[in-house]
Formats: structure tokens, C-alpha cells, sequence
RNA sequence: GGCCCCUUCGUCUAGCGGUCAGGACGCGGCCCUUUCACGGCUGAAACACGGGUUCGAUUCCCGUAGGGGUCACCA
């Protein structure tokens, strides 16, 4: 369980003073994407642990499309987004909001705060700005944004000149945000400064936004990459000042969680080695349940548990559990999880899965539901899975492999000749009879059982590896088992195939 | 560079003043075995460093080092 104010006492589980009132609201975590790409794996664990929070605490979990920025925002992303959350079961409870269409109302909270005397127009250009970035840089100092017309008159106002709207950022004090995640963070409001929340064509920032939006979905509970860390402090600016205008702004409980890195310890992102959920799915072929294991698990642990359910993980997340640190994405690992979950599932579901990476002219979807158990236990991935699959639906004359080619001596051939007699004259084609016979055929030829296994592998399935070669055998069935056989022998005998 | 955050095996983590520092992935060995897997057993592998506080620090505090994040009219 999550420490939240569980008893309506004012005071949180874990002991903590409750500061903010949203904490004797019902819980409403939001994930809030902007479409400029495919859903990331980083975006992905957000996405879950915001899901988790409010399952757990028996609240809502809500989707916003962060789609401010029309150059960079496409329909397709969009699309990918909610493919990628739906397939790993973490779709909103409600519609989602998509966040340009709600521009006028960010135009209203603007002028709410122009009105007030909470924000001003700032005529500064945007080169003049880069030139004062520029010598700050030159003489080793700090930049901040310090604009003269914070407090112009309207007389003093231009005429017919651009500006954009910025909010007065106090000056002098300090904020402290007690995250959840990551602790009292505090920060001098000299490090904040004038920031811009209406642009010179009228358009809302995200700052802007995402406070705005926050506060209309009646979102509690902000869960994000730590990343946004800095940016809390800009929200809480408007948070509070808008407060003091209309009052109900109270300040969301935040929890800043760890990003993901890479390998090699840097941020996970587009640029750099991130990939879209639908390349775990596709190309990796992953099962959504191994990636929300292995995700929940990326910076949160409990005791000594590694294979964890949904339930299971509702059941166990608290938000306050969450590392403070980054972790790494470790492919092995996602792997070894994935392969867990493969031999869990469903027999038909896989075979529906594996199917369309068979590559084989035509699926004997019976067939290969049939041969799952065998062929599961040997794959850590869907196209492990289709590859391991191939050998049942291949054709006459079977493709060999380099080991099966080695396998298929001159006296592999000849045995094999042998072993069609053998197996030609069971009745009953099943496991037992079909061992009790090749086992016998050793014993007399004084040979082990892998010297008759062995190339009977190879004929049968063109591999020097497969599932278990009396499995094999009894999958193909008579017919087909005969012929492969057959087709490999220097000689056969009595045969009728 | 300023500000903020972080630091337990290679990686993900457990630990919440006294533990032989536990588990998992990966790696090595053994067993099972017709191959490959699965499974079982087993081995190597960590508290970044320096000061405190304390009877006692992996655990609390302060530094140092290292790593990360962020510094837009992007989100």
C-alpha cells in the first residue's frame, strides 16, 4: 500500500504530515505522451507505474496526448501510443484528453494571470534573448532570464509589437517538494526565472498546459521521469498563483521516478537506444506480460520476488518503494523473463502468435498448437519459437543445416536404412513402442542411443537440434517420419512409405 | 559551468544500526540427457572513497570522487 492519508487523519501511513489537500481526494494519475514518436520503453514504465498507483489505491488512470507542438506532433505516433499501451494492458479509464484542443482554455488561465498582475507581456525578441544567453556564456555566468518589461505600464506597451506572455516568478525564498519518490527536493526561487507561458502567436506552453490540464482532469498524483524534476518547480509557480487568484489550485503530490538508461548508463532516448513498444512486440517478439515484469521490476523490487503478476503488482506497489536511482536496461535479463512467460502460455495462443513467422507455405495451425509444449521449452522469443516450428511444415527434400550435414555420415545413412525397417514395422505409432524399438536397435549394434538419435534427427527435421526426437517422430507422424527417414537412408530395405 | 538528483555483485534488486550482506539475470562447474533447451545442485562476483555520530556502521550526518538529469517562444 501506498502512505496515503489512509485514515483521514491528516496524517500518511508512513508517518509524513500531509501538506496538501489532494490527499483527501480520490486518487487520478495521469500518463501524458507527446506524440513526436512511438510509445518508448521509458514512456512505457511510466505509463505502468502511474497505472499501478491508481489501481492500487482504487482510483482513476488517465491518458492526455501532449500534442501542443503541431510541427512535431503526428497522427501516426498518436496511433503507435495507444497500440503500444493497449498490448501491454495499460489503456486510460476514460477517453483521453488531448491537449490542443484545449488551448483556449490555457488562453484563459493566461489571461487570468495577465489580468492579475501574476504574469506580463514581454516584448523582448527571441535574438535579443539568445544575445544575452551568448554573453552570459562569455563571461562565465549564469543565465537567467531578467526581462525589463516585468513591470511595464500599459503605456509603456509598443504598439502593434510581438510579445509573448511570461509568469512573475517570486524572486526570493525557497519551495521544497516532498516527492514521493525522491524526497524533500528544495530549490531557491533566484534559480527560476521568468519563464514564458504564452507565446508570441498566442499559443499556450507546455508549462502552461500541463498545469492547467492537471488541474481540470483532477489529477492527485503527478508520476513522471525525473527529468521533470526542475520542471515541478516552474509548475508550482503557476499552481500557486493561481491559487491565490481563485483559490482550489492545490499542489499535486508528485513522485519523480528514475529514468531508464542504456547499457552504457546514459538516458534511454529516440536518439539513443530507445526503442518503440512495438519493436518488443514485432521484432523481438516479446509477450506484453514479460515486458510489464520486466518494467515493474526496473526500479522497484519486492524482497525476493522476480515472476510477478498484475495482481500480484497491484497487490504489492507502493509509489514510496520506487528507486531513487537510474537503472539499466538489461536485454538478458527482459530475454530470460520473456522465456518464462512463453512456457507459461497458452498452446494455441503461441501457435496464433508464431503462425505468421513460420516461414512455410501453408500452417497446420493443429499441428503446431500440437507440437507447443515441446517446442516452448527451447525458445526465449517468438521467432526462436517460429524457427524451432519450421522443421514440421518443411518439404521434401528437407534444407539441411551445417550440424545435420555432419550428422549424415556414410554410416548414418546406412543406419538409417535400419531404423526405417524397424520403425516401418510398428503398428503402433507412439512414443514407447517407437523408443522400446530404437533402443533395442542400439543394444544390438552395440551402439549408444544418441549414434541412431542423432542422424535419425537430422533426416527427420534437417537440424542438429530439436525437440525430443521420439516427440519428433510422433508429431510428423507415420507417413511423414517414414519418408524424411527414407529420403536420407543409402538403402531401405522393406520399405513402403 | 549553475542548479537538482543518484551511488550494494557486470546488470536488476533485498536490506531500513548488530546479517556468513539475500535473490534474480548473465558467467563457470556438476547432475539430468538422443541434440538443444527446461529443471535441479553448486561456484566466482558488491556495500565508490575519506571523515565523523555510535558500544557497533552497508544502514545516520558531512565531505570527495564518479554517474545522471536539467538549464527553449520542445515537451
Amino acid at each position: 500500500m501506498a502512505s496515503v492519508d489512509v485514515n483521514g487523519d491528516g496524517v500518511a501511513k508512513d508517518g509524513a504530515t500531509v501538506t496538501s489537500s489532494v490527499e483527501n481526494r480520490p486518487v487520478v494519475t495521469r500518463f501524458a505522451p507527446s506524440p513526436t514518436g512511438y510509445l518508448h520503453i521509458g514512456g512505457a514504465r511510466t505509463a505502468l507505474f502511474n497505472w499501478l498507483y491508481a489501481r492500487a489505491n482504487g482510483g482513476k488512470y488517465l491518458l492526455r496526448i501532449e500534442d501542443t507542438d503541431r510541427a512535431r506532433s503526428t497522427e501516426p505516433a498518436i496511433e503507435a501510443i495507444f497500440d503500444g499501451l493497449n498490448w501491454l494492458g495499460l489503456g486510460g479509464d476514460e477517453a483521453p484528453v488531448f491537449q490542443f484542443a484545449r488551448s483556449d482554455r490555457h488562453a484563459q488561465v493566461a489571461a487570468r494571470l495577465l489580468d492579475s498582475g501574476h504574469a506580463y507581456r514581454c516584448y523582448l525578441t527571441q535574438e535579443e534573448l539568445a544575445a544575452r544567453r551568448e554573453a552570459a556564456a562569455a563571461e562565465k555566468r549564469p543565465f537567467r532570464v531578467v526581462s525589463e518589461w516585468r513591470d511595464a505600464t500599459p503605456a509603456q506597451w509598443p504598439e502593434g509589437k510581438a510579445y509573448v506572455v511570461r509568469v512573475k516568478a517570486p524572486r526570493e525564498g525557497e519551495v521544497t517538494i516532498p516527492d514521493r519518490v525522491q524526497g524533500d527536493v528544495t530549490v531557491a526561487n533566484a534559480e527560476l526565472d521568468d519563464f514564458v507561458i504564452l507565446r508570441s502567436d498566442g499559443t499556450p506552453t507546455y508549462m502552461l498546459a500541463v498545469v492547467v490540464d492537471d488541474h481540470d482532469m483532477g489529477v492527485t498524483h503527478v508520476i513522471r521521469g525525473d527529468d521533470h524534476l526542475n520542471n515541478a518547480f516552474r509548475q508550482l509557480v503557476i499552481i500557486r498563483a493561481m491559487h491565490a487568484i481563485e483559490g482550489g489550485w492545490e499542489d499535486p503530490i508528485y513522485a519523480h521516478i528514475p529514468l531508464i538508461h542504456g547499457s552504457d548508463g546514459a538516458k534511454l532516448s529516440k536518439r539513443h537506444g530507445a526503442l518503440g513498444v512495438d519493436a518488443y512486440r514485432d521484432e523481438m517478439g516479446l509477450l506484453p506480460e514479460a515486458v510489464f515484469n520486466y518494467l515493474l521490476r526496473l526500479g522497484w523490487g519486492h524482497g525476493d520476488e522476480e515472476i510477478i503478476s498484475r495482481e500480484q503488482a497491484i497487490e504489492w506497489f507502493d509509489i514510496a518503494n520506487v528507486n531513487k536511482g537510474a537503472s539499466r536496461f538489461d536485454m538478458k535479463k527482459l530475454e530470460n523473463l520473456n522465456g518464462h512467460y512463453i512456457r507459461e502460455a497458452d498452446d494455441a495462443r503461441l501457435a496464433a502468435l508464431v503462425a505468421p513467422k513460420v516461414t512455410a507455405e501453408t500452417v497446420d495451425m493443429d499441428l503446431l498448437t500440437r507440437a507447443m509444449p515441446v517446442l516452448k521449452v527451447r525458445a526465449k522469443d517468438l521467432n526462436e519459437l517460429a524457427q524451432g516450428a519450421g522443421f514440421l511444415f518443411a518439404q521434401r527434400p528437407l534444407p539441411l543445416d551445417a550440424k545435420a550435414e555432419s550428422l549424415l555420415t556414410e554410416d548414418a545413412r546406412a543406419l538409417l536404412g535400419q531404423i526405417h525397417e524397424t520403425f516401418a514395422g510398428e503398428a503402433e505409432w507412439a512414443i514407447e513402442p517407437l523408443e522400446a524399438r530404437l533402443k533395442a536397435m542400439a543394444a544390438d549394434l552395440n551402439l549408444g542411443l544418441g549414434k541412431l538419435a542423432q542422424p535419425l534427427r537430422a533426416a527427420l527435421t534437417g537440424q542438429g537440434t530439436s525437440p525430443g526426437i521420439f516427440d519428433v517422430l510422433v508429431l510428423l507422424g507415420r507417413d511423414e517420419s517414414l519418408a524424411r527417414i527414407a529420403a536420407q537412408a543409402s538403402s531401405v530395405t522393406a520399405g513402403h512409405s
